[in-house]
DNA sequence: AGATCCCGTCACACTGTTTG
DNA sequence: CAAACAGTGTGACGGGATCT
């Protein structure tokens, strides 16, 4: 399930605005540079530097339009912290190296024995995987030519975006929407100096940015692998003839759709507006406003029935929406028969000065799950007992 | 076999500390 | 003092275990 698009980069005109060629692939790009990178980029274009990225918004608009600025920066986007650390860099303990060799250790001075280190993000892309980034970026490239953006062209962001050529087979581990935005551009820069080391470093830092930001730019698609087959919309017979599934909702109302009318999941989340999962939960319930932020055929779908629409259909998309919906229910079942004041009530815990504070997304489901384990062992420890005793 | 649950991992943002 | 580095909290996600 995808995050905010950005939390540290509210309102930014991301992506669509600016297009392929435009601010979303700069912002990406820069925003995988290393602070060092950045830095020495600012200096270039005597740009303050703020450690905030997101000063260089309308720098960025004048900078997405001249390709020969990108060359200063080919190869060499890093996430500073990916990776394996120097082990010869040697540097004073910090004070939690100090606090936690007390904590473990007891005496000071005495090491941890074969302290492991700090394992960092791994690649785990197949050697397949990876193999299949060249040819991949080739592909790109000749599909996507890079296009220059002239003032006159400039207003309208329909036209920075290339025509998407037909039936262009997914790249490995990435969505098919940001293959229509953001990456054409990148790869053609990667590959316009033929070179195929530079190809192949800055293809996989391609891959590598795209891979990590596919939750944060990739609304839709939960399982990039089956949308491109089950999108083939080449004949409208096929369509007509493709079989049916009816969801019975309350009050005996029946929806009918084939699997084209079904969008892909929505990315939405109710970890800060928990409230409002009653009001899409349930058409049964008192609570059901009318609204869900899944429609099919212009009729809303509450979320109590996405299982029936995704599970069987759209590839293996409930995969990746089946833990989420598992834990939106586990709420529901928590706020029925009891009002949010009630609620948060209950599921609140104390800082440090003693003040109640409701519990965040995360600690409210531990506390969820604990409550229902402690609630089921008493179940059990009932049937045990009515089983032994009789 | 499919549905559900549990647990570990990952990415990211944020904060604190150290370095030059 | 700004940049770099390191640690922590949070939400999202995947996969194995367990249940039905």
């Amino acid at each position: 399930m995808p995050k905010d698009v950005s939390k540290d980069d509210p309102g930014l005109p991301f992506p669509s605005e600016y297009g392929p060629e435009g601010f979303a692939t700069q912002y990406i790009h820069l925003k995988y540079l290393t602070n060092t990178q950045l830095s020495d980029h600012c200096k270039t274009f005597k740009l303050p530097h703020s450690g905030n990225k997101t000063v260089l918004t309308e720098h960025l608009k004048m900078f997405s339009q001249d390709n020969s600025r990108w060359e200063i920066l080919i190869p060499g986007a890093t996430n500073s912290h990916k990776g394996i650390r120097n082990p010869n860099k040697k540097s004073k303990p910090k004070g939690s190296e100090l606090r936690r060799e007390n904590l473990f250790n007891g005496a000071p001075g005495v090491h941890i024995a074969n302290a492991p280190v700090t394992e960092r993000s791994k690649d785990l892309r197949t050697a397949e995987q990876k193999a299949a980034i060249i040819p991949w970026a080739q592909r790109i490239v000749k599909q996507y030519p890079y296009q220059t953006h002239t003032p006159e062209t400039g207003t309208n962001p329909s036209i920075y975006i290339s025509p998407p050529a037909p039936s262009i087979p997914p790249a490995p581990s990435v969505g098919p929407a940001l293959q229509a935005t953001i990456k054409p551009t990148v790869a053609y820069q990667y590959s316009n100096s033929l070179e195929i080391g530079t190809i192949l470093l800055c293809a996989a830092f391609h891959t590598f940015f795209v891979h990590a930001n596919s939750s944060t730019v990739e609304s839709s698609s939960v399982t990039p692998t089956a949308d491109v087959s089950m999108h083939d919309t080449d004949g409208d017979n096929t369509d007509m003839d493709s079989p049916t599934r009816t969801l019975k909702m309350a009050h005996g109302k029946l929806i009918t759709f084939r699997e084209c009318d079904i969008p892909d999941p929505p990315a939405v989340s109710y970890a800060k507006s928990i409230e409002e999962l009653p009001w899409v939960w349930d058409d049964n319930s008192p609570d059901w406003n009318g609204t869900s932020p899944l429609s099919i055929n212009n009729t809303p779908i509450p979320l109590v029935y996405w299982p029936t629409v995704y599970k069987y259909w759209k590839g293996t998309q409930w995969k990746g929406v089946k833990k989420t919906w598992f834990d939106w229910k586990i709420l529901f079942r928590a706020m029925s028969g009891m009002s949010m004041e009630d609620f948060w009530v209950h599921f609140s815990a104390p800082d440090k000065f003693g003040q109640l504070h409701p519990l965040k997304y995360t600690p409210l489901l531990a506390r969820l799950a604990a409550e229902w384990k402690v609630a089921d062992e008493k179940l059990a420890d009932l049937a045990r007992h009515e089983l032994t005793n009789h």
